[in-house]
DNA sequence: ATAACATGCATAATTTTGTTAGGCATAAAA
DNA sequence: TTTTATGCCTAACAAAATTATGCATGTTAT
């Protein structure tokens, strides 16, 4: 079984959540904070993580600016207002959409 | 937002755990429950409930037969021993996803 | 009567979204 | 000096869904 299924196809909401969690955030350091936060359990490869942002970026939810730390570029993202109303909302979307899923999981017809 | 985000990657989870709780299923029944247990949140379309449930099967962990009930054809599903396996490993596999998912959500970067 | 809707199966073409597999570059550690 | 960590990225491919159909029977509404 891979380990993210559940992921699948709410990538964005991951990547929304992690900068309304702290404000301003590098691709990389997503990564990171992803693996650590799941104590290893989940990954979001570099693969599939740029895509997603540069798609969050030119859908105008996020905001940019690019530094130079130790020689190497880091670009960061953060949250713009849309972005943070846009968070929300797929925040809640996700929640109900889990609690709706453990329902069906649970479910049992009728007169069986 | 789509519907039925959160079953992406997860179809065959919810197959699978339908049939555990409701024994023996077919298709079209399959659909109704999902959308009457998540009280019309989400629905499984048939054209990704029947590729799903020809590879489960395929994959040795469903039992079929079929029935004629008024004067149509019902294809019963229903779990063997392997599927009743599975169907527990994917469902833990499952939560712990979620309970990772959520974690994630709320992973805050020490020293910010 | 007949059109629309519900039941019941199914597939084909397309799109979305991920994985696998790379590339390029700097810095630190083994 | 080779491996590992950091940091960005894209291309080719695969998986898994959606959209759009098709076919057939039975029931309900007009």
């Amino acid at each position: 079984m891979e380990p993210n299924k559940i992921i699948r196809g709410s990538l964005s909401t991951v990547i929304l959540q992690l900068l309304q969690q702290n404000g301003r955030m590098y691709g990389y350091e997503m990564t990171k904070a992803v693996k650590d936060g799941s104590k290893g359990k989940m990954q979001i490869t570099e693969a599939a993580l740029y895509p997603a942002l540069h798609k969050l970026e030119e859908a105008g939810l996020l905001d940019t600016d690019s530094e130079l730390v130790d020689g190497r570029m880091r670009k960061y993202y953060k949250l713009n207002r849309r972005g943070k109303k846009e968070s929300a909302l797929q925040l809640s979307a996700l929640q109900e959409s889990i609690a709706s899923l453990q329902k069906i999981m649970k479910y049992k017809l009728k007169h069986g």
